[in-house]
DNA sequence: CGCCTCTTTGAGCTCAATCAAGGTGTGTGG
DNA sequence: CCACACACCTTGATTGAGCTCAAAGAGGCG
């Protein structure tokens, strides 16, 4: 497929995300200009933390986690980007954008890849965009303020906080109730700041007690009730 | 003094502030429409949580902490604004807006409280001023993106750092140490979801070892060096 | 003077980190 | 095709940082 027709398909894809919601085809193609489709394999890095920010973009398919290195050569994983995410976006405007995280592909995924200046003379020019962008910014920055008065609630409690939010995210419907992303137990261990083992032993007990399920790192959620009552029994 | 008066003086404490910088007095003037001068008590909110947000504005003097109440009734700090911070700014924009936080004076504390209907005709209307907001967004951001990544260290780490943040904030000049705001040991704790009594127990050590200095919940750093050195030694 | 906030120190306990060891599934190169 | 590395999951035992509880002193304020 010509990077073109490629193109033009990914612009289908977009025009159905939130960010791009009500918005005329003409203002999207815009909005994309000089757009590139990128496939990431599993494990595989989109950016690097520290690395010269030249692009941003949308998620298409698949996840993308955002980490951050921690002084001890481990990772703490800011955020997992899901379909329809932007990434990256606000960075743009700053003089020499270094990226902040990096972003590594959960199982193969693909991204809208956007340039630095589409950002400068499309994004930046539009009023819509520039609102839901911000929009999009502050609603991150009540999730950071949730993980915070979490800090001293037990681990149970966090783990079922990281649940809930990842399905209130994409899942509108209450009947299906699979995380929409492949999960490790690592991964959320390196999401709360715990240790794999603590995480694995939270949710083993959970499993045994039928409210979860995980097969393939696909974690389905059988009893909601019980983890809200988890996350509201907060001592 | 009259309401305009006291405005006229606050617009020339205000035009020296870094998101005011190199704009008109006539921008500025505009920018600052409506604006109100409030003088907050020590202790005192200047607006609570859930609330809903009619205000936002710029802090003129003293400093407040932006706080959270936690399910089992005790709060945690999310952010200390100090002069020249703009406060609640980007929630305005949403439909109907509630402060996320609620903002406590430390200390006698004055701000200019601009109406919902000045962010919408004024700030939104200003390319520099939206770029603004979206840098100051992005370096919040960081920042709890940085808290993030210190969960697994030491408490004294994460004191350290949040000594650090504050210094670094403000204080451009490296030869006076003293953090700008009273900050009791209870809301060092606040802020890193730690007791009181841990905080305690590992200033009274760097006040032992000289390290810092405290007299009148005003915090002295004395051996910058050391404090850098527990950041970075975080094994 | 009594109340309130803040600081301090001590003692015991708990949750989760760390260390250790073993199991499974997948991809890879000889 | 097999062996080996690697990523991930699991369970058990030990340990320690920091929480909780308790008690008390010091300054500020009405």
């Amino acid at each position: 497929m010509s990077k073109e027709s490629s193109l033009k398909a990914a612009l289908g894809e977009v025009s159905n995300f939130p960010i791009f919601a009500n918005l005329k085809m003409s203002e999207i193609e815009a909005l994309c200009a000089m757009g590139e489709i990128t496939v990431t394999p599993h494990r595989q890095a989109l950016f690097s933390f520290g690395h010269n920010a030249n692009f941003f973009g949308i998620v298409l398919s698949g996840a993308y986690k955002l980490a951050k290195p921690t002084p001890n050569g481990t990772e703490t994983i800011i955020y997992f980007s899901t379909p329809g995410d932007v990434v990256a976006a606000f960075i743009m405007p700053q003089p020499e954008p270094k990226y902040p995280v990096s972003a590594i592909a959960m199982g193969t995924s693909r991204f809208l890849k956007l340039p630095k200046s589409t950002y400068l003379n499309a994004w930046m020019k539009n009023p819509d965009i520039i609102l839901r962008i911000q929009n999009l910014l502050s609603t991150r920055v009540a999730q950071l303020h949730n993980y915070k008065v979490l800090t001293k609630s037990t681990l149970s409690t966090k783990v079922a906080s990281l649940i809930l939010d990842i399905l209130q995210k994409t899942n509108s419907q209450d009947d299906d109730l699979v995380l929409p992303l492949p999960l490790t137990r690592k991964e959320i261990a390196d999401s709360l700041g715990a240790s794999v083992e603590a995480v694995i032993r939270v949710m083993s007990d959970w499993s045994k007690s039928g409210i979860i399920e995980t097969k393939d790192h696909q974690i389905k959620v059988l009893k909601l009730d019980k983890i809200i009552e988890l996350i509201n029994s907060a001592t």
